[in-house]
RNA sequence: AGAGAGGUGGCCGAGUGGCUUAAGGCGCACGCUUGGAAAGCGUGUAUACGGUAACGUAUCGAGGGUUCGAAUCCCUUCCUCUCUGCCA
């Protein structure tokens, strides 16, 4: 959500800078200046009224302990005329108040300058691109052919137990993602993010805060008896972590990392590209989370960039990075980055990891705030990245891996597995 | 899950309808004192919104209600502690 003030101070570069997302906000921006306008003097209407009635409040005590108790019962018929007015004030000022910010979660963040105009993911821009794309033997296999062919991944297995997009990983397959888990967390922990184990259900505020709620509602499995939900990613846990602290300049950065398991409802996506490991309703994913001085943000998000290209790098990935553009920026960030790596099987590049900085976007819903060195209490930015999601990780290193003879350990991942070959 | 007791500022803690503008203490900051420190003394020390400002308004877990007036009374709800029950 942004600031009302933020978007008085900067409309005209708003509105421009929202034109990449290919979106008109001048009637909007105008509705929010107005309802602001008519919230300030409602509350400022309302304040006086509030005020008079506290002292005429005051005067009765004072009439009634000095046994004036006529005078006391006049002042009694002013008040409660002035409370009939103030009550009706109130209503409106309150359901001025909810319009205004109905208006406010309509408009999505203000893409960062670097953000190339676009309408979806053909206007993205690489901005690297590294690794040798192996070439692999005649009749190589998709990750979802070679998971049924070494038994490591059993697809049926989960439908029987619970649905499509629940599989159990067995063997050296369930041993290969806990290896993965253990590695991206070392990774992450050895730059010097703090490992946390957070719960994987979260309750309604929460998820107002990170903004899943209300919109995103159907993405999100609902525990209804206890009114809970299950986390579509560590972020909204890890982020609410800090939800309503004032933190110490001093404090900043605060670098958090999460292994969790993602729940997704993933309604309506059906088809080719949603096969094996390509799209699942649970699946895990290692998270970066960054608390930053307004300052230093820009350099955090290069610095998360770097760190998840290093892991790509470590496990012999071939892989691109796509500053997206701005018809393909999700509603809350102000630049992301997104991480693909290319899947020789499938001739197809897969999302493994998307990094953004939030600006204040989310610390304004949050309400993280930070003391800065002149005093002021000012939003924090927020920043967070997948470092990394497991199954895409996973399938393009059962494809690009493969060889007549199995599977392929990456090398850093032999320590952390035990074995070199799955076969 | 049942019974009981609670939730007050950064922390502790008083406060059962109006001198509460939330006492008092601790902590913290600044000043005085000192050769320097400690002690002592003094001053200050929440957040949000409105206002150029003076200042005003709101907030005592949260949300409603009663009242001219609520930290205080009533209702709902969340959380914590103790006992009982259940349990990895």
């Amino acid at each position: 959500m942004l600031q009302v003030q933020r978007i008085r101070d900067h409309k005209e570069a708003f509105v421009k800078a929202l034109k990449k997302r290919g979106m008109d906000a001048t009637p909007v921006i105008n509705q929010v200046l107005e309802a602001d306008d008519n919230r300030r003097a409602t509350q400022a209407k309302l304040d006086d009224l509030l005020a008079e009635s506290n002292s005429l409040s005051k005067e009765i005590g004072i009439l009634f302990k000095s046994g004036n108790a006529a005078g006391a019962n006049a002042l009694k018929e002013k008040t409660s005329t002035l409370k009939e007015t103030s009550k009706a004030l109130d209503d409106h000022l309150k359901s001025i108040s909810k319009t205004l910010q109905d208006l406010l979660y309509t408009i999505p963040n203000i893409p960062q300058e670097l953000v190339p105009s676009g309408q979806d993911e053909n206007d993205n821009e690489q901005t690297l691109r590294e690794g040798a794309i192996p070439v692999l033997e005649e009749g190589a296999m998709a990750h979802w052919e070679l998971a049924k062919k070494y038994n490591i991944i059993d697809f049926e297995l989960g439908v029987k137990i619970t649905g499509a997009g629940f599989p159990v990983y067995k063997g050296k397959g369930a041993r290969l993602q806990r290896a993965l888990i253990s590695y991206f967390l070392d990774k992450n922990t050895a730059a010097c993010y703090t490992e946390y184990q957070v719960p994987h259900l979260v309750n309604e505020a929460s998820g107002i805060a990170t903004g899943q709620l209300p919109d995103k509602e159907g993405q999100m499995y609902h525990v209804g008896v206890d009114d809970l939900y299950l986390i579509p990613t560590a972020e909204v846990p890890v982020t609410n972590l800090f939800r309503g602290d004032l933190v110490q300049g001093a404090d900043l950065p605060i670098s958090c990392t999460s292994y969790t398991p993602c729940f997704r409802r993933e309604a309506g996506s059906y088809g080719a590209h949603v096969r094996g490991l390509n799209r699942l309703h649970q699946f895990d994913k290692v998270e970066i989370v960054r608390i930053e001085h307004p300052d230093n943000s820009t350099k955090a998000l290069e610095d998360m960039v770097e760190h998840v290209a290093n892991i790509l790098r470590a496990l012999q990935l071939p892989f691109r990075i796509l500053r997206l553009c701005g018809g393909d920026l999700s509603f809350a960030a102000a630049i992301t980055y997104d991480f693909e790596v290319f899947s020789t099987a499938q001739d197809r590049w897969l999302e493994v990891s998307s990094v953004s900085n939030f600006e204040t976007f989310q610390a304004n819903r949050l309400k993280l705030r930070f003391k800065d060195t002149d005093g002021k209490n000012k939003l924090a930015h927020t920043l967070n990245g997948s470092a990394m999601a497991l199954p895409r990780v996973l399938a393009s290193i059962l494809e690009n891996y493969q060889t007549p003879q199995g599977i392929k350990i990456p090398e850093v991942l032999v320590p952390y597995c035990g074995f070199d070959m799955i076969n």
